[in-house]
DNA sequence: GATGAATGAGTATTCATTCAT
DNA sequence: CATGAATGAATACTCATTCAT
């Protein structure tokens, strides 16, 4: 009997990575990165623990594998590598698009809101989400630092742009503020909704269209 | 010396419970309830282990109390026991209010954030907040019930009345959830701003005021 | 009831981590370092593995512990600060004293020359013995550096003199050389000795002495 | 093409279980035998941990056919089978071989050093070395009894003989103690000597048999 | 009221060994 | 003959909690 072919390993490998990803990121989500044990995640994942260590080194570096991970995919939802300007109907379904996310990617966004909340962590995700665009100190979370501060800065002209349309009285620093508020109230009531509020959920999305498109 | 009387014992032990509380609730909000140790706690507060255990029954126990006084100074500082109706100037000074309280009560904040993140915690303290006054079920978090969905009630009110001066096309359920996002998503961004921001934090408060008044 | 004084918890703890070192000692002697568990240690100290924990940061710095601590004593034998010079009479009591501090350190010498069979503690460990004197990178063993090669200076120092008394054909460097070699050997042979052997033992010595006095 | 020849097979096992000792010898001395991995050395060798277990049924299993072969080796390379005589050439022959032999097979004796530092293995070790010429209680390591003893019989009567020609006040079971203790201690300064010091060890070499020829 | 030594159940992590392919 | 995924028993280490003084 012949080994299997690398092909097959790698195939293997890839299944119980997800696997193991899949069932922390749930167990990390809801009930929490330090609550949830390595042997709870590699029950629930049907396999022994021994075979999580084989894919990854630690509990840290799985959380961290989970994050770049679904990260990478957040970005690659919304196509970063466009043309940096945003119109009013990219605006809309960028909006929409956040709406979509939020409810496919539950369990991520809980985890790092969760995440998020705790000091230490937070300093050091934001210095990379804020970025000025300079590559130096942001080593942490690779490839997030620069399409993250792409997003702010097209966000940034949108608001600006805006001011003309508006006119007088218009304070575009002010209403970017006022919207990322929005976006960060919207998520974490989004996130922690029941599924049956789904219907007023659309109407708020309505509505904040409606106030900042 | 002579005995302390059972008085002085009485100082003292309010005193070390306050000291305590204050210790843990910096440590709870800032590095996280599961990353503070007991030991961190004592040693900081400059007492002994076994002193914390002689006023608080376990980690746990301690938690709970923190939050329970937070709570009642947070109600507390609403002077609950009104009539009931929320007025347009009291509707503004309410929202101040809530950013000075914010501001005043950060640790607070940060830790009751970090722990509705998790959802077993979440789940128990919701069903209280939400409440319909009855009190069934709601054994949990005593007197938190009534006066929080007191509040609730009151701000239901002020948006269904505030349609009669709006006219058409004004749907209070939304508007109020609305609110309700703004108001969520501007907490969680003053409990994490950085104290050079209070200028665009009052900014804020005058744009939601503005929105909801 | 009051507390103990901390003259008594200072008692206590001196007691505990000597209880400790010398427990862990005999094992990592016997047994091996990787071979010896800290249950082990623990439950033939009789006491709880935690305890140890309150005094040790790791098994490794238990290990360090007992090295630095054992050393610090054979340096404080041989009573380090004198002259820098070896008289013919104190080099023979020198090798008496090498002799009986084998003996009463068995357990320290067989820990540590199992440890410098590795080659990466060998590395670390000799660099500081074979000192130079500088204090620069020497740092892993405070307080060996100077001592250690002071010992081995004074040790040169005699065969250097000692070709003068013997005249032609004698080379100083091959002769400390040959010295150290004996010293090695006698070394081990001695250390795992068994106490029979005894005589033999002291004869061994009587001819070292012969040989290089 | 045609299946292999159980000729083939059989050269590609010898070539592979020989691969695996030589990889694994490295690392035991280098590392420690408890700090070398499985996954360590299959890696270094560059076959699959299954195929090792194919070829040695335990980590130990191959400890211990390391250790048989490098000692068969050896006793080889003395080409014991002789007379039971040595004479002063052949003594002078002999030392001059343990030099050569303590550098061709460094890590060998690298790690059969550390392995003596541990009591228990030493005990089962040495019942045998020193043994009696009798089979009993020797089975451990069959094949080095008899030939480990022979020699140590053969070196014995080198230096009962040496006292007739050196007349009174010799004592031949200490020179030949002496002799081991020197020979014990050339061993351990030798294997872990730097390539450079080789005129040094030279040197020590003539100087030992100056003294025991 | 106050102390910190002591405990032990629980947790992450390692690694020799097995086995289906 | 050859592979590496999979296992699980063992091990170092943590930390809330107890308790004698």
């Amino acid at each position: 009997m012949s080994p299997r072919t690398s092909r097959q390993y790698e195939e293997i490998r890839e299944e119980k990575i997800a696997l193991i990803m899949d069932t922390a990121l749930e167990h990390f989500a809801n009930e929490g990165y330090f609550s949830t044990t390595i042997n709870h995640i590699a029950r629930h994942a049907g396999i022994s623990k021994g075979l999580l260590y084989n894919y990854f080194e630690s509990k840290e570096a799985l959380l961290k594998a989970i994050i770049l991970k679904s990260i990478a995919e957040v970005l690659n939802y919304f196509d970063i590598n466009r043309d940096g300007y945003l119109s009013e109907e990219e605006f809309e379904f960028f909006i929409r698009k956040i709406n979509v996310m939020l409810k496919e990617k539950r369990s991520f966004w809980r985890l790092l809101f969760q995440l998020l909340m705790q000091n230490d962590v937070r300093e050091q995700f934001l210095k990379s989400f804020a970025g000025t665009g300079s590559r130096e100190q942001s080593g942490t979370i690779p490839g997030l630092d620069l399409p993250a501060s792409q997003i702010m800065n097209m966000i940034k002209d949108y608001f600006i742009r805006r001011k003309e349309k508006t006119g007088e009285g218009y304070d575009p620093e002010i209403e970017l503020r006022m919207f990322l508020i929005t976006i960060k109230g919207f998520a974490i009531t989004s996130i922690y909704a029941d599924d049956e509020e789904d219907d007023n959920n659309e109407k708020a999305v309505n509505r904040i269209i409606e106030l900042y498109k």
